[in-house]
DNA sequence: GCAGTTCATGGAACCGTTTCCATAGAGTTT
DNA sequence: AAACTCTATGGAAACGGTTCCATGAACTGC
């Protein structure tokens, strides 16, 4: 048997289709029995409304789309707990977009801008450029989440990671260190994340001001993954003039230091203090000392944003530009 | 000005709708100087086809969903990346549905069943029954990852976790340990998880067939949470006769116990040997030895299925029942 | 040169909602 | 009791695609 439409509906309660439409949403505009007629009708046929007609006739899709690197990261996992947590109450449904380059961005973006599958986009940690992209639908609510290149255009959650990279640089110069090194994640060609690059900066800066040399024999930029991160690390740390602390620009780096210390026989944090960036679930289960940056909470804050917008219907004027705030996890590698 | 519709490209291109929408689709009965023309009014136009329209008309929604508990457990991220690695080269969305209850989960799966949002849906990592719930829609294509209650009316992915709990607990004995404890985690009254208690009747079983005793004294089941983990295996550990080695049924667990060796000052793995069990990403940093489970791979596999079943419109014969392999990985804990 | 076949095409009907307009009937005012 | 207002309701039109059927042109074989 098909599936029961509207208009079985309204049959079987001896209503016309416009009734039974204005009970399912909610109109106060029908009688009471005449309301509970149709209910009855809706359960005894079990009628469901089809979505695809509700999006064609409304306009609305009630989905909202993230656009997100590959998103094993555990950085991009839990922003994106921290979406579905707060849109996990409404009637949204949220649907993934994985990007693996610039190129597929720029397509996945054109097409959701036109296509009407959305109606809001999140985009996650991705580089985007104030391009004719966006003029495609200037209407679509977009909310940007740490996005390294600075888009004035669209409501926005940034990380300071410049400032983030002075924090846990301050941090090692006030246990007693002055011999630090840095491992960052190399620019992503396919992407451009200048994070590593913006906390590089921060280190450069304080190291500077506080007049130590930053001395680049220390200092590796890798690859992502584990096993690179090791033998960046591992080539820092065999020289004859070591660092005595490391700045890892990521977590996921850190703990590829921590292994490097461990295959050299290097006790952390006594021969070799190292700090990370991010505090991901993972920093808490090795104990790793590193800069959080509220992963979870940027995620909840960007979706209230993207309610507020699709609500109202107007770009939420507040919290237009907000900077999450840093703050220092003291665990036990420092 | 007005999005522009088939109907527009149509006139712009001076043919019909009917051959639009061929070309659309690529329809091989177009002759190639029309379709040539009608891409360029297209173009010119800058028309995408209306998603919904497409939807509502052919009956299909190019979208597939994933019902899974709350998803920042690393099992499930690592799972569901799978999935989004086979689905991000087709043409299928991927919409995420997070559950928190059981009662969720039967309004989930009732709606979802009847709206017509999804073409397919997994269903990750939870317990479903044979009931009711399912005869809405049976046509709908459905792949169950890693479910405790065996469903064989869908094809399915399986841990055996039962052998699972085996393996872990026959290299703990192999490696001369006899005092052997385990921790689980409490059977979450919400869903009803059993995948720690089977691991455990697999720990159970071992250590009978080895004519060892089971000292509940050694075992625990705490809550999910790597603070419940420590002060449960602390627990364990204070006891004057404590075990030689843990079996933890998750890894995360698995690092509460080597908070709670580090906090008594135990050395791991010379005073106490700690096995996992999932291998996810953090099990490497933190060289935890653990029973492997293919996380990533048991997605691919589940995305494979969907895509065939989706493909042909019947029901996958082959793999119907999918049992996933387990290994031992050897890290530093054991 | 004609019947039969193939191919490319136009366009109406349809998918299942929402929305808007028309209307009937009840209630109110004069 | 006529004129007006208000409320609840029915149903047509619209949303923007796909699909199917009818049609005319071009080609085939005799």
């Amino acid at each position: 048997m098909r599936t029961p439409t509207i208009r079985d509906v309204a049959k079987h309660a001896g209503v016309g289709v416009g009734t039974v439409s204005r009970v399912l949403n909610g109109s106060d505009q029908v009688r009471e029995d005449t309301r509970k007629r149709v209910l009855e009708a809706i359960n005894a046929l079990g009628f469901s409304p089809n979505s695809a007609a509700r999006q064609l006739s409304g306009g609305k899709t009630f989905t909202i789309g993230v656009v997100s690197p590959f998103f094993t990261f555990p950085s991009f996992v839990e922003r994106l707990a921290g979406i579905q947590d707060v849109l996990d109450g409404t009637d949204y449904d949220l649907t993934l977009y994985s990007i693996r380059s610039t190129a597929q961005l720029r397509r996945r973006l054109g097409a959701l801008m036109l296509q009407n599958r959305v109606d809001g986009l999140f985009i996650l940690a991705l580089p985007i450029s104030e391009d004719e992209t966006f003029s495609a639908n200037p209407a679509l609510p977009i909310v940007v989440v740490d996005d390294t290149v600075h888009v004035r255009r669209y409501p926005h959650l940034l990380i300071d990671n410049v400032r983030g990279g002075q924090m846990a640089t301050e941090y090692l110069l006030q246990h007693g260190h002055t011999r630090l090194g840095f491992l960052g994640d190399r620019v992503d060609e396919s992407f451009g994340f200048t994070s590593a690059q913006d906390r590089f900066k921060g280190f450069q800066n304080t190291l500077e001001a506080a007049g130590l040399p930053v001395n680049m024999n220390w200092c590796q930029f890798c690859l992502h993954g584990e096993d690179y991160a090791r033998d960046a690390a591992r080539d820092i740390l065999i020289q004859p003039d070591r660092p005595t602390a490391i700045f890892a620009a990521i977590d996921t780096l850190a703990f590829g230091v921590l292994d490097a210390a461990s295959d050299l026989g290097l006790r952390v944090p006594e021969d070799l203090a190292v700090i990370g960036f991010d505090d991901i679930q993972a920093a808490g289960f090795a104990k790793l000392t590193t800069v959080r940056q509220h992963l979870f909470q940027s995620g909840q804050r960007s979706a209230e944003l993207m309610l507020d917008w699709l609500r109202t219907g107007h770009v939420p004027s507040e919290n237009w530009s907000t900077v999450m705030p840093l703050e220092i996890v003291e665990r036990s590698t420092v």
